[in-house]
DNA sequence: GGCCCGGTTTACAACGCTGTAACGACTTTC
DNA sequence: GAAAGTCGTTACAGCGTTGTAAACCGGGCC
């Protein structure tokens, strides 16, 4: 059986709480009985119970992190930014996958794991401000990505994706492209993502003098390489765009693919923008242009929002804007075509 | 404050034990007091703190991943896998990253979270069985990917790599490729995958009765694209090959990229093989052939092993072997080549 | 009517830990 | 030399839950 404080407590010739002080490092312990609880918990090999300190204590040292799907390597590389800066704070993480699935999600929120987790990150993609307003769970929540709903009252990580979308349109305009095309629009009421993006770039197009060709706008109901695919295939024709802005990166590799496989040369033919910055852009040929949105920032500042919560912070809900980097690649170069 | 069985007990006006009854879903609770208590749950939304169910059963329902990086989509598309599998059980993932560290990934199998979890399903990159020989925690533990050491007394699953390596192999030589490149071999001790594959690899050419050339194979101390692209520009000259095994699909891709990058075509020139059968591969361009490890049943069967551990199976190590399947692509076809 | 039996409900203790308050021994101060 | 403070250590209670064992209650049987 594993040791216990008290099992440490006798071979050390002392008081269960004496142990207590020296395992939670207690000033006043002398010097010379610390070291002999020390030894005894050496020979044991003693371990807190973390389940007993947390009943204890109400902590429990633990963090959720909901994210729809850890296959997005979007929601990869945030997860392991988000882990490694729980670490420094002694933290561990839990990561649940909601799937992007309204119930999940709602289960996620609604404290399916309450007692177990101090805090909770969670990166929403289906539930409205309205499932958020009724809210009874009480475990301190950040939300990442876009904001849900203006009155939600929680801290909120995020980027300017208007501004971002906007520069990213802006970049393929002043490379010469005049039928710049989106890929990524939907419809869902909860796509707010998509909605912001969206603005930006006729926000783009407008300061340009470009006219808003609704044909050049693509839908994708998810935004993962496949759709982007598919959608991409949809905007090609005679009236072929000479660029396009795909709303994150995995739909931008999935239009390349689809540009590619038909003949088109990127970036001569079309010039292709993502968003995101996932590791596989940097790999794909051309390397893909995009909107890189500072993970470890991202990760960075809603674990310490967190951290202030948890730490009996009660003010106003906090909105932290990280900002973005453009970055150009091989999909978008400068210079001369032939 | 959250309400408590105490609170449900009082409002229901019964005791405390037969509310917990009602939870646990006991039998001999009248189907009256069943739906009193039942509704109180509801109005207090109660739920059961799982601190202190822990600390009375001994059980958490939280299980440990370990893995090197979740940065790494293999092992992002095997955390996806072993939650929905978790979740099937009614348990939650805690997700831990060991980087592949030495110091970590003793941390996570010397039980740094013991208490706190149940099982824990570990995936070693630089530990060797002498480390694991050792181990004091007595948490039950499976083991992913290569085995550590023949006698580890833990249960292991994996997939043949020797015949996964031998087959990826000679599938590029029934193509008529005859200078076979092999991409990704380790010196490490704790290299045991690099190992196998490089193993299977000479035992294909051998059975093709190709040369074993020695300057054909090339060393990636890590498994990622960058690696991957290095490496091959280390294997281009006067004698390039027309084929490249690569130990992972990461490494191909980058190697794709320094192929196409350096003007050579593919597959005409080079035709290049991955394994692991990553989301990337699906959608690089050429598409990239490789070998299909069955993620998903990886997984499932990981945690059906240690679910059977938790229920008290005692017996010997058990060695589970997922077959693989060989997945050919754009970048390895078949038919004629100009 | 008393007794036993089964289903239903309850009191109690314990899981391992830590905050509180109090204790004893020793030093400092007037 | 007595009062006041300081330091190191301890006893105790309680966090919310569940297993154990015992109490309770009504119906069927002798």
């Amino acid at each position: 059986m594993r040791a216990r404080l008290k099992d440490v407590a006798e071979r050390a010739g002392v008081s269960i709480k004496t142990v207590s002080n020296v395992v939670n490092g207690h000033p006043h312990v002398s010097a010379v009985t610390r070291a002999r609880v020390e030894a005894a918990i050496a020979e044991l090999s003693y371990r807190p119970n973390l389940s007993a300190r947390n009943l204890r204590s109400g902590r429990s040292g633990v963090v959720a992190l909901a994210v729809p799907d850890l296959d997005n390597p979007y929601f990869a590389e945030l997860a392991t930014h988000v882990i490694s800066a729980a670490d420094r704070r002694g933290w561990t993480v839990l990561v649940d996958q909601t799937q992007g699935d309204p119930g999940k999600e709602r289960l996620v929120v609604g404290g399916i794991r309450s007692h177990l987790i101090d805090g909770l990150l969670f990166s929403p993609l289906a539930l409205t401000h309205r499932d958020l307003a009724g809210r009874e769970d009480h475990t301190p929540m950040v939300l990442l990505g876009e904001r849900v709903g203006r009155r939600a009252p929680y801290d909120h990580v995020g980027i300017d994706n208007v501004a971002a979308a906007r520069a990213a349109t802006l970049h393929l305009a002043e490379r010469g492209r005049r039928r710049i095309a989106a890929l990524g629009a939907q419809r869902a009421p909860s796509a707010a993502t998509a909605r912001l993006r969206l603005k930006g770039y006729r926000q783009a197009l407008a300061a340009c003098g470009l006219a808003a060709d609704p044909s050049l706008i693509a839908h994708a109901p998810a935004w993962h390489r496949t759709g982007g695919a598919e959608a991409m295939a949809a905007l090609l024709g005679p009236d072929a765009p000479d660029a396009v802005f795909c709303f994150n990166d995995a739909l931008a590799l999935g239009a390349l693919r689809t540009l590619l496989s038909r003949g088109y040369r990127v970036p001569e033919d079309v010039m292709v923008m993502g968003f995101d910055d996932i590791e596989d852009g940097r790999f794909a040929t051309p390397s893909l242009s995009t909107v890189s949105p500072g993970k470890a920032l991202i990760a960075e500042s809603a674990v310490s929002l967190l951290a202030d919560r948890l730490a009996g912070a009660t003010g106003e809900p906090r909105e932290v804007r990280v900002p973005h980097r453009l970055t150009p690649r091989g999909s978008s170069p400068y210079g001369e075509f032939p």
